[in-house]
RNA sequence: ACCCGGGUGGUGGAACUGGUAGACACGCAGGACUUAAAAUCCUGUUCGCUGUAAGGCGAGUGACGGUUCAAUUCCGUUCCCGGGUACCA
């Protein structure tokens, strides 16, 4: 009896299908265990052997647990919303659903050839209505909450509303809205209410810039924009604003970083959601812009008067300082706050309650003066005197000072006590009109300058940096070309260059910019100056700076900033070094080690605590504060396409307004064509009346919009890919249910899933919309936990093995005669390298003239006018490991039949030739790539099946190599694992004799001399402990070798007994199926392997009492001796001096040292 | 450019917490069985030197250096390959 691998496969499969062997019930006594597979997209190519890596190790490890007395959730389905069979739609004309349903149909063919155990009844396609209605209620239940900052979760919209009405929005401020108090939102109208609503909402539309083409009148992915064109037709693609859908997956930013402590994923998959992430913790430091009315006249150039600055700039040599000096003078100025004096405390009470138009400070010290009012603004002083004034030396000391001030550039106002005490109002007009005159002049000084509009709001520019210590190494800025404020400083002289080399930034696509490695930036002609030292800082401008994070502006340290010093070498701006040694005027060095030189008040800090010092002073000063950042942005949550979920959303005048629960399914319309819609919106805009639709009852109609029908727009973009693909692991628990989205007493049942398997590419997209959807239904009571995976393996990539030939197109002129003709040649690998790359093109001509033409061509001569070089993929059928099947590769394609091949040999190759035919070999040049069909490199595991059964295919795929690592297939070992099941075979049936295995008992076990001496149970034992350590820590390639070893050890000594074989099927069940089933029920047992118990390890049967050690000298093995486990180091010390060999190594030294290492080894130190 | 992996025979890989490097396979070579083939079985297979042989000696886990009685394993520098990415300040 053979091993009929076909047949038996096909019995099982059907036998598992009849019998139900994988239906998984929600009521078990057994504890639950829950493995997932990534689900598919059903492409149009099927399964390549790549895929099924992650699938058979989560097969194994549920069939294990299984085993194991687990109840075994492991299910599969598919994710079929998607591009490409929208793609193919538009190509083909057929439907999406019909390709989607016909792909779906191959994948679970491919799938069930290969023997999952998928309980298929849980079957769930994204596409189907009844599973996308889910998806549309759960989209509901987001855009119905908020993100309570107090609560610090999701809570129902209708509480924010209710907390509105009742106080105002005092405790959820929001960025984008002002504050209002609870009169306030009850005085707004439905439509202002729903806008501000808008901004609370964990799905919500706001317009956002997307790639828009307008040739094909379409949307387009990043992806399919290729240096600033369409990827089809070429087509010019600009930014354009469009409304669009988001999650506000910022608000999670912090519990998506705590919850990875919970969860058990590799380092580096958590570490790429941390960088996705991108928390960091900063300063945001607001620099002035140097437009005080000193500097009016001066504003504009780059020339003269800013060499000039830089002079008085050399750190230490008496710069300039505008602000703050020295530590101990903030310190006395802050004292003196405490001890106003009356007239102080009135005018203090004065500036800060009534609204004049202008912040003041007090007490602030300038220099090595204390200011007692300032207005850093417009660079107004004023000073209070009381009447020590009058003294002769106090007013010499005042003239001083004011001149300095005035030198400074600051405007002076001295008010005596009585002025402000007597009459307060008049001397706050006095400030309030000198303020305004600085600040409106200042403004006309600029509009002078530049001819264009003043500056708005704060005159400064706001970086965000996360190295607040550096801040006296900043010597330039750099702004994000984008940013409005561009157009407000830029100089009139720099105003040609700023706009150039901003309409050269937009006519790059954002993976230009990124993968641009040249430096390139433009100076805005402004500066601005540094809070400490007063250092003015030219800006500039360049794309490496991002609008989109931070500030979009960033301060610049050359010393201690790669980048940044890249681009102060460029631009030759002057380098300030702070931190000493530890940069060397070559290279920038990042260190926070260092200790700060050049760094006025820092100066002898380490940079650590330079930090935290810099932080108090800029909160202190009201210049800057500490800032929390996130690189993370609210993801994108709407397609201009078709196959996708519609949004249950109809709009309004504006207004959002969500379908009702019972409404859902909203289903996909049918369309004839998939084109763009008007405007560029998806397919379905172009569908008027499905569009077009009554406001839900009790809904729009109610309220009192000016639209007397009622009627609405329904939104007509759809759901991204990852919208099913978030939540599907919770649907498969209890697919079926038409009343919600999935049982809560099942998913307290199935709970986490125990074990995800899938591929790194979904690091950040799936994993992390995922863990968002599993915690907004956390927080709104749907679910009982708040991480969808508590652990998660990893999948390598499978890369294919392509194999490519060097074609040479020749064109021929014969000698006699004015036409020319082609012919192409084929060259083996080597010939190419060796005779033809390194060689002139005259040198290949003469070559191929008289060694191939000669023969090709026996009777007419040729000219060799000129050859083409190019390389062409061979399918790797053809191909028997690097040497080409000639015979197949002529029958592959027609223009291949009579292709003329130079051999690895250099003979000539061709059909129809008598005297040329040898057995020379044609090696094909390999290389390493991914799986594709344009390589012809793909194999399908339905042949590998077919060819050498499902359960060769399984284990072979795992024996490959660790499933987490990723590695280049090749089928060729697939042989030896083939054999082993054959071999495994052959220990209970032999082909001629039939059945071999008996039932006869193992021999007793018994001991002698502390060894185990029955050998069946030794290795039984031994193999159990091993295949189930390894299984348990994924180690599947391991297990399967100890599976050979098993069974080369049995075969050994003809171990037939059926007490010992049961058990290494049931150890081999999870990665051989159907085998271990046949064989299983050929022992005579009835039911299936898989409700078998798992073999218990016994130690008793595997322990040894002595061990053949190896001893070396000097870490160099020189001898074996055998000694007992339990001696100890004196005797061992005894033995090895005494052996022989070690003596002679030993050379009659004394050993220094023995070390003996129980159970490892021994080393004889001399 | 940055981040994360990884470099071990002709090939895929093993060596789990530092303890005999190369398990298990593929391939290759030789042999047995066979009229022959397939299948199966046996032997050998890191490299170099040496020996008739058993064996012996030396080198060896990308390279260089360090820690250690002992390093594929830990540390530093460096080269190469693969994957990812949003130039993230």
């Amino acid at each position: 009896m053979e091993y009929k691998f076909t047949e038996i496969e096909k019995k099982w499969q059907d036998n598992w299908k009849n019998n139900h062997t994988y239906k998984v019930s929600n009521l078990s006594d057994k504890p639950k265990y829950y493995v997932l597979d990534m689900f598919p997209y059903p492409s149009g190519a099927g399964l390549h052997v790549g895929h099924p890596l992650g699938y058979i190790a989560s097969d194994i490890y549920s069939r294990y647990k299984r085993l194991k007395g687990f109840n075994v959730l492991h299910p599969m389905g598919f994710d079929s919303f998607g591009l490409p069979a929208e793609q193919y739609a538009i190509e083909t004309g057929q439907h999406p659903a019909t390709t989607t349903n016909n792909n779906i149909a191959t994948f679970k063919a491919q799938l069930d050839k290969i023997g999952f155990c998928y309980d298929w009844d849980r079957e769930v396609r994204t596409s189907d209505a009844a599973y996308y209605k889910w998806t549309q209620w759960i989209f509901l239940e987001i855009f119905n909450s908020y993100f309570d900052t107090k609560q610090n979760k999701a809570i129902p919209i209708a509480a924010l509303e209710k907390q509105f009405a009742n106080e105002g929005n005092i405790n959820q401020p929001n960025e984008n809205i002002t504050g209002f108090s609870a009169d306030e939102w009850n005085s707004f109208d439905f439509k202002k209410q729903q806008e501000i609503l808008m901004e609370y909402r964990l799905a919500f539309s706001k317009y956002g810039e997307v790639n828009w083409c307008e040739v094909l009148g379409t949307v387009l992915a990043n992806d399919e924009v290729v240096n600033g064109v369409s990827e089809r037709g070429g087509h010019p693609v600009v930014k354009k604003k469009m409304r669009q859908w988001y999650l506000r997956i910022t608000k999670y930013a912090d519990r998506l970083l705590e919850g990875l402590e919970t969860v058990d994923f590799s380092d580096s998959m958590k570490e790429m959601q941390r960088n996705w992430i991108g928390k960091s913790v900063g300063a945001e430091i607001v620099f002035p812009l140097s437009n005080s009315p000193r500097r009016g006249e001066d504003l504009a150039p780059a020339g003269s008067s800013s060499s000039q600055i830089k002079e008085e700039s050399v750190p230490g040599s008496g710069y300039a300082k505008y602000t703050v000096d020295n530590v101990m003078n903030f310190e006395n100025a802050k004292a003196n706050r405490k001890i106003p004096t009356e007239a102080e405390a009135i005018m203090w009470n004065a500036l800060r309650s009534r609204n004049i138009g202008h912040k003041f400070r007090r007490q602030h010290p300038i220099e090595n003066y204390i200011i007692d009012f300032i207005c850093l603004d417009v660079w107004l002083v004023i000073e209070i005197d009381g009447g020590y004034h009058n003294k002769p030396e106090q007013k010499n000391a005042d003239e001083i000072r004011d001149t300095r001030l005035k030198e400074l550039g600051f405007t002076i106002l001295r008010f005596t006590n009585e002025e402000i005490i007597g009459n307060l109002d008049n001397a706050l007009k006095t400030i309030q009109d000198k303020a305004d005159e600085i600040k409106q002049s200042a403004a006309e000084k600029r509009a002078a300058v530049r001819g264009s509009s003043p500056l708005q709001g704060e005159a400064g520019v706001r970086v965000y940096t996360t190295r607040p210590d550096t801040i006296f190494g900043v010597d330039f800025m750099v702004l994000a070309p984008e940013l409005n404020l561009v157009q407000q400083i830029k100089s009139a002289e720099q105003t040609k260059a700023v706009d150039e080399y901003i309409a050269y930034v937009k006519s790059r696509s954002d993976v230009d910019r990124m993968a641009e490695k040249k430096i390139t930036g433009c100076f805005t002609g402004a500066y601005a100056v540094n809070p400490f030292d007063g250092r003015e800082i030219p800006i500039y401008i360049s794309e490496y700076v991002l609008a989109g994070y931070g500030t979009g502006a960033i301060m610049a340290v050359p010393c201690g900033d790669e980048r940044d010093f890249k681009f102060a070498q460029h631009f030759n701006i002057p380098i300030t070094n702070i931190i000493g040694s530890y940069f060397n005027g070559e290279v920038a060095n990042a260190t926070k080690e260092a200790t700060l030189e050049n760094s006025g008040f820092l100066n002898g800090m380490q940079m650590m605590d330079a930090s935290e010092l810099v932080l108090q002073k800029l909160e202190e000063q009201g210049i800057g504060k500490r800032k929390v950042n996130y690189r993370m942005r609210d993801a994108g949550f709407s397609r201009q396409r078709y196959w996708g979920e519609p949004f249950p959303i109809i709009w309004s005048d504006g207004v959002a307004i969500p379908l009702d629960a019972d409404e859902l399914p909203l289903e996909l319309p049918h369309v004839d064509k998939y084109g763009p819609g008007p405007e560029g919106e998806g397919p379905l805009a172009n569908i008027t009346e499905w569009v077009s639709v009554p406001l839900p009852e009790g809904k729009g109609n109610s309220y009192q919009f000016p639209q007397p029908s009622g009627w609405g727009k329904r939104e007509t973009s759809t759901m991204p890919g990852y919208a099913g693909s978030s939540w599907y692991f919770l649907r498969y628990m209890d697919p079926q249910n038409a009343d919600t989205f999935c049982n809560r007493k099942a998913s307290d049942y199935w709970n986490q899933v125990d074990l995800y398997i899938g591929g790194t590419e979904h690091a950040v997209g799936h994993l992390l919309y995922s863990r968002l959807w599993t915690k907004v239904l956390f927080d709104l009571g749907h679910i009982g936990y708040e991480e969808p995976f508590k652990k998660l393996l990893n999948q390598g990539m499978i890369q294919g093995s392509s194999r490519r030939i060097v074609r040479y197109t020749l064109l021929l002129k014969e000698e006699t005669k004015e036409e020319f003709r082609e012919l192409n040649l084929y060259f083996s690998l080597g010939v190419f390298s060796q005779f033809f790359s390194p060689k002139s093109k005259a040198e290949q001509f003469n070559k191929i003239q008289n060694d191939y033409l000669s023969k090709i061509f026996p009777y007419s001569k040729y000219q060799v006018e000129e050859n083409i070089p190019s390389t062409l993929h061979v399918d790797v059928r053809y191909v028997n490991g690097v040497e080409l099947e000639i015979e197949n590769f002529r029958k592959w394609k027609p223009e291949f039949e009579s292709a003329i091949l130079i051999c690895e040999d250099d003979s000539v190759n061709m059909p129809f030739s008598n005297d040329l035919k040898n057995s020379s070999k044609f090696i094909c040049d390999p290389l390493t790539e991914k799986m594709s069909k344009r390589y012809f490199n793909t194999v399908d595991p339905a042949d590998l099946c077919d060819q050498f059964g499902a359960d060769t295919f399984r284990m072979y795929e795992m024996f490959l190599g660790p499933v987490e690592a990723s590695k280049p297939w090749d089928t060729k070992g697939i042989e030896g694992v083939h054999r082993f099941l054959r071999k495994l075979w052959r220990l209970f049936f032999d082909e001629i004799k039939g059945p071999i295995w008996t039932a006869a008992a193992p021999s007793p076990f018994e001991r002698a001399g502390g060894e185990a001496t029955n050998a069946e149970l030794k290795i039984l034992h031994k193999t159990i402990k091993k295949i189930e350590e390894d299984t348990e820590r994924f180690s599947f390639n391991t297990a399967v070798s100890t599976f050979m070893i098993c069974v080369n050890e049995l075969s050994d000594i003809k171990c037939h007994k059926k007490e010992i074989l049961e058990n290494v099927l049931i150890l081999l069940t999870p990665y051989a199926p159907h085998i271990a089933e046949e064989l299983w029920s050929q022992l005579n047992n009835s039911g299936s392997i898989l409700d078998a118990s798992y073999p218990v390890f016994e130690n008793k049967y595997v322990t040894e009492s002595s061990k053949e050690y190896p001893i070396s000298i000097n870490g160099k093995v020189r001898a074996n001796i055998n000694l007992a486990l339990d001696i100890d180091q004196t005797k061992v010390e005894e033995i090895v001096l005494a052996n022989e060999t070690i003596q002679k190594w030993l050379e009659g030294k004394a050993p220094k040292k023995i070390i003996y290492v129980r159970n490892k080894m021994i080393n004889v130190v001399v």
